[in-house]
DNA sequence: TGTACATCAGTGAACGCGCGTTCACTGATGTAC
DNA sequence: TGTACATCAGTGAACGCGCGTTCACTGATGTAC
């Protein structure tokens, strides 16, 4: 009982050192990439012995995991706070939201939404938070344009609306979303694997032409 | 002279072993992501010692290269044969071809388009490939939908055309190719990457439904 | 057709490296009376 | 306020591993006369 709230010294310098080896690993991340992370790497960066980091994560899966979970949740919390923030035009606000978040380090929306190393699978609480930001979307996405026209999707979606969860959105607006998530990650991703480096022209126009289209409904 | 064309024995069978050697680094990329490429594991995969493959290939970047400069090759052949056997909708053809081209082999596409390695640098000839890749797109994009509305980036694009060569399309052309390019690998990475999976709806249908909006001027 | 020589594929030993991880330990820090 | 004990952060040595890569070599294959 008392242990939670009034957290002794000790807990409050565990938290600390665990923050403090994130902030390394993340720091390596950025230089070379998350294969390159390396536990002992992180230690000598800290002034500490390989075995040391051990009292404090388990292996380094268990550390990865959490960097994951981590960048799920800042996103999570940065996309929610600018919806909040901006009850009307939500949707402009996350998408500004998104690309920020995601240009102040790009490696870290990267390791979320990158190349996924086969075989590992995200731990449900993780996955939890990728709803949560779903929802956001979805939130975001409530006033679909109106007059979108009817396609096999609709229908399919219609069939199959179980990952939107009890979200009051109609049909439209689930497609809306799925729209929204594809085309802004769609421009991200290129964006910042450096796919538009050599072409010259503002990636950020190209980001707001696509924000403009899914905010109306010009053609194309 | 003679060499060209007539390749003696030896040749012959240098080119088939780097072929092999490629296709059991494609096996393990497929397996474990290319971070877990290894020489040594792929000669123990073909039966040799770990130093014979220095007689193929000087070290284990120049394997990497050539297997995303092949990927490359692989995509913008595909990719033109797909257009040039479909003169009438062009786009559609192309659209699917490399939506079949990435499912056959995800982390083919994902070693071109995903997470870079920070600090890596194509070589010319695989950026020029890339520009082949570029080329068939603003091909099949030569007819742009006639009424997309002006947007700042037409302006801005009508300024930083250099990266189209002096390939003729209009300059929205230009942005249709933009938009084609990253909406499609917007949906395909998403997908590829197993951001779907769970949502239980066909991703082809998602796919699809961009494709389309991008053949018409219907809204959205 | 046969011999002499050059080429080159592949081997095995060896190098140094950094990794993840375990273990028995020391010493400092906090807790209970 | 002081002492006795428990907790726990961090160390250094050690493990086995697989990696990339070099090197001197053997033996087979092809080439030239």
């Amino acid at each position: 009982m008392a242990k939670t709230g009034t957290p002794n010294p000790r807990e409050r310098y565990r938290t600390q050192v665990r923050a403090e080896i994130k902030e390394h690993a993340w720091e390596q991340i950025a230089a070379a990439g998350t294969s390159a992370l390396s536990l002992n790497a992180i230690a000598r960066q800290m002034g500490l012995s390989g075995p040391a980091l051990y009292r404090y994560y388990a292996n380094r899966d268990e550390l990865i995991t959490e960097l994951i979970r981590d960048a799920y949740r800042s996103l999570a919390d940065t996309c929610r706070a600018a919806a909040d923030a901006n009850s009307d035009g939500q949707l402009p606000a996350v998408a500004h939201a998104l690309r920020d978040w995601a240009l102040d380090d790009p490696q870290r929306y990267l390791l979320i939404y990158g190349t996924p190393v086969p075989g590992y699978h995200a731990p449900d609480d993780v996955t939890a938070i990728s709803d949560e930001l779903m929802t956001t979307l979805l939130d975001a996405c409530a006033s679909a344009p109106p007059d979108s026209p009817a396609s096999p999707l609709d229908a399919h979606l219609e069939d199959h609306r179980q990952w939107a969860g009890d979200h009051p959105a109609p049909t439209a607006g689930l497609r809306h979303a799925l729209t929204v998530w594809t085309r802004l990650h769609g421009v991200l991703s290129l964006e910042l694997a450096g796919h538009f480096s050599g072409m010259g022209f503002d990636p950020a126009l190209l980001f707001e032409a696509e924000l403009e289209g899914l905010l109306t409904n010009a053609p194309r």
